[in-house]
DNA sequence: ATATTATTAGTTAGTGTTTACTAACTTTTT
DNA sequence: AAAAAGTTAGTAAACACTAACTAATAATAT
């Protein structure tokens, strides 16, 4: 995935539209008004408006894996690898507030198979690492092993995904990040060995 | 709130179009499609749009408080009331898929102000109750007390919403009651004294 | 009991707005 | 000279909703 540098300013302007209003708020007409553009012009750069939001889902996938990847090949335990992939997931979601717009509205995509095979494919692939790390972490023996990696895996993801929620549904007002640090250490003492 | 028998007609035939295709499937010419009338006739049993969903959340929420309550009121403890209530609750979702489309979308409600009130309230309450539990186990000494009520009651929900999460993004083909039944075998390893 | 009236529940036909998107043309950059 | 990136003007479809009228039902008076 590859774009060039007036695909990117339209993938950020999105963003912000959707960060300030939600994903209803993110029109051909208020994103070529936020890019001083005609509508037209949009289109010499996106196909249609779902390519947009593709590419703002899959430009930021692709900035936070290369991330996660470095932690992932770094030479720390998976405890240690598992707090620094969620510090940095929630420091970068609480600058892209947008992000958390779009997956959470899985749902206004049934109906748009292209994205939602692609927000389909980001908690996926998401569920899998985050299972992966748990085995390891098991094989290390810093995790407990009396349950199921998959089962602590969804119990470690509905965390994050409950604390996102509701900084969501408090307009964005508390503190993301420390409130993702306190669940993360109530994470850690429930499936540390 | 008290419904007519139209109007509970017509909440039921709003919950068959979400459930077949997301929120986005519930316009008034759907509706009245599938109610075998034309749209003004809508009109002389609901003011607009917006009060026939808000009527689908509030008929729902009722209908699971009750039992809900019924629950609490029992003579079992914390832990059991868990159990029974988290059973109830993945029975009713998986017979009415439409309440989790609405309520996993409450981003597409961000701009309009009265449904995302009745949603914000219905989490609000839920996690409130939950927190009470989990305090009330700890009180009868079969939930651990080293872990804030606030904070197991997160990791619990998360655990749920992120069951639901997954069934609803295999399309509704998981067995729900089975995936709940076991993600609550995992909670309450995790959380019992 | 029946005729009159009022209310409720439905109809047809249409409005105004918003939506994503296009055709045809012009300017700018290479 | 050609390609890329912009413009103006407009379309067709979907949307929630309304005005104006009619049929069915319930309430009331004779």
């Amino acid at each position: 995935m590859n774009f060039t540098k007036k695909q990117i300013e339209i993938i950020d302007a999105s963003k912000d539209l959707i960060g300030e209003k939600g994903v209803q708020n993110l029109t051909i007409k208020n994103l070529a008004r936020k890019m001083s553009f005609s509508e037209p012009a949009l289109y010499r750069h996106f196909k249609d408006k779902t390519e947009i939001l593709k590419g703002l889902l899959l430009f930021h996938r692709e900035k936070i894996l290369s991330k996660v990847l470095a932690i992932h090949e770094s030479e720390l335990n998976a405890l240690e690898k598992f707090e620094k992939i969620l510090e940095f997931k929630f420091a970068h979601i609480e600058k892209n507030p947008a992000l958390v717009m779009v997956i959470f509205s899985e749902t206004s995509f049934q109906y748009c198979t292209v994205l939602s095979t692609v927000v389909n494919k980001i908690l996926e692939q998401r569920t899998k690492k985050i299972t992966e790390l748990i085995k390891r972490g098991q094989k290390e023996e810093t995790i407990r092993i009396d349950i199921d990696a998959k089962q602590l895996a969804t119990i470690v993801l509905g965390g994050l995904r409950t604390t996102i929620l509701s900084w969501k549904l408090s307009g964005f007002k508390t503190d993301l990040k420390k409130e993702g640090k306190e669940i993360w250490q109530t994470i850690e003492k429930l499936i540390k060995k």
